[in-house]
DNA sequence: AGGAAGTCTTACGGATCACAAACGGCGTAT
DNA sequence: ATACGCCGTTTGTGATCCGTAAGACTTCCT
């Protein structure tokens, strides 16, 4: 109930713009059906050069994308779309393999949607992708919990009025703890909420974890403030339910 | 042995309304007891009318639908229902054509399943999306009950306010218990409702409740919190009988 | 009392998991 | 151009957990 409510209240999701690209007239048209009734204003093209000539133009705040194009593919025009802008994109495809779908987010892709999927779900990809981009461009104020201070805007991290010299990567997995303490998450989930990635190597996690208790944890061998849940992952405790 | 398993997610799938819509018996009582027997609560209907009539009334978590149907058939009750509301549906059909699939999806299916099925693919179905339905909602919220305090998000178990040192396994069993107190289970429910596998070794269970008990019970070899329900399976002492 | 079925207890091997340490790549700053 | 810092990955190690098996024990029934 923390965050996703209120990043919904600041960023309203409701008149956004969404360009469809897909040469299929039916799908086409049942995507932008959906997307409509559920509140975005939608721009359609039908082949790549006119996906990027309308990014250019109309600025959405998301592109649908289908990954079979005629002239250039999905993934070309994605990585094109995105070497001169960040519009997030969704890729929609037919191909379910993972091989395919590496190379989707590896051209710049926030989401992959294979085929057939549901109007629905598409919608509720859609809301997740554009609630990430939108929470990002957000300003951020400073939270004070616990023995913590985040300011995500100047990017700065305290403890206990200290200042704690992290990485990018260190900053951003303890701001997005401090924001959910006392909660337990997986590895995916992190990998997920605070890298952005759907897959990878998940032992990133645990090494990012042991760095960040090496700067934050009074004793890194035994921690108490970053504590690991056998089986399920890492949290962080705030409320003092341990001992 | 295991099944696909870990779903280690943050909401309970257990105890979820499930409305299955069939005018075959045959096949509404097989899809039934399956999804009875994987822990959903379960309600039949064999017609559109009825189906439309019983999502207002009980607000399932979700709808199984079959595509065939006397009366308005399952995709327009698919339609109706989703006219005004959000409840997911998976549509069940003999027919597998492309097109049949996109009008399904089209009128609002969240998933599409063709016969000939297995049953547990079914239930990976079902639980596949209703965990993305589930995702979207709020977290579930801790429970205190008796001695005890079960926070799943925290993955936290207390007892009369002292933390519980407790495995993957055993936080869900003593979870499961703690929501379903002063009623009996037997191995096979268990099994099936906590560990979500639809048969394997009973002794597995035995074992685990043995585990349990040496963390909550005061006399272990006597047991008054977890008891054993002879012939049965065990129930969980909430009532206070004596003492 | 005796047998059968159900339950408890213990033990063990395999599998999984967490952690530490080190390595190489990449970008940036010097 | 070089050095440094950060990041993601890999490897090895130790610890934990889980499922199963086997035997002892208890309860129920005849």
């Amino acid at each position: 109930m923390s965050e996703p409510a209120r990043s919904l209240a600041n960023n309203d999701l409701t008149d956004r713009r969404v360009l469809v690209v897909d040469d299929d007239p039916t799908v086409s048209e049942v995507v932008s059906e959906y997307l409509r009734s559920a509140g975005f204003i939608v721009d359609r093209v039908s082949d790549g050069f006119a996906a990027i000539d309308a990014e250019a133009r109309i600025s959405p705040d998301l592109i649908v994308l289908d990954r079979m194009l005629p002239g250039i593919d999905g993934i070309e025009a994605c990585r094109r779309i995105r070497s001169s802008s960040s519009t997030p994109i969704i890729l929609l495809t037919a191909l379910g393999s993972e091989d395919d779908r590496i190379r989707g987010l590896e051209a710049g892709a926030d989401d992959y949607i294979t085929k057939p999927f549901s109007p629905r779900e598409l919608v509720l990809r859609v809301r997740s992708v554009l609630r990430r981009s939108l929470a990002e461009l957000a300003p951020e104020s400073a939270l004070d919990r616990g023995p913590f201070r985040i300011d995500p805007a100047a990017r700065v991290a305290m403890m206990n009025s200290v200042l704690l010299n992290l990485t990018v990567r260190e900053f951003d997995l303890l701001a997005f703890l401090v924001k959910h303490p006392d909660q337990a998450f997986s590895r995916e989930d992190l990998l997920s909420r605070v890298w952005g990635w759907t897959h990878g190597d998940l032992s990133t996690v645990t090494v990012h974890v042991r760095r960040l208790r090496e700067k934050i944890e009074p004793d890194p061998t035994h921690p108490v403030l970053l504590t690991t849940v056998w089986g399920i992952g890492y949290r962080l405790d705030l409320k003092e339910h341990t001992k």
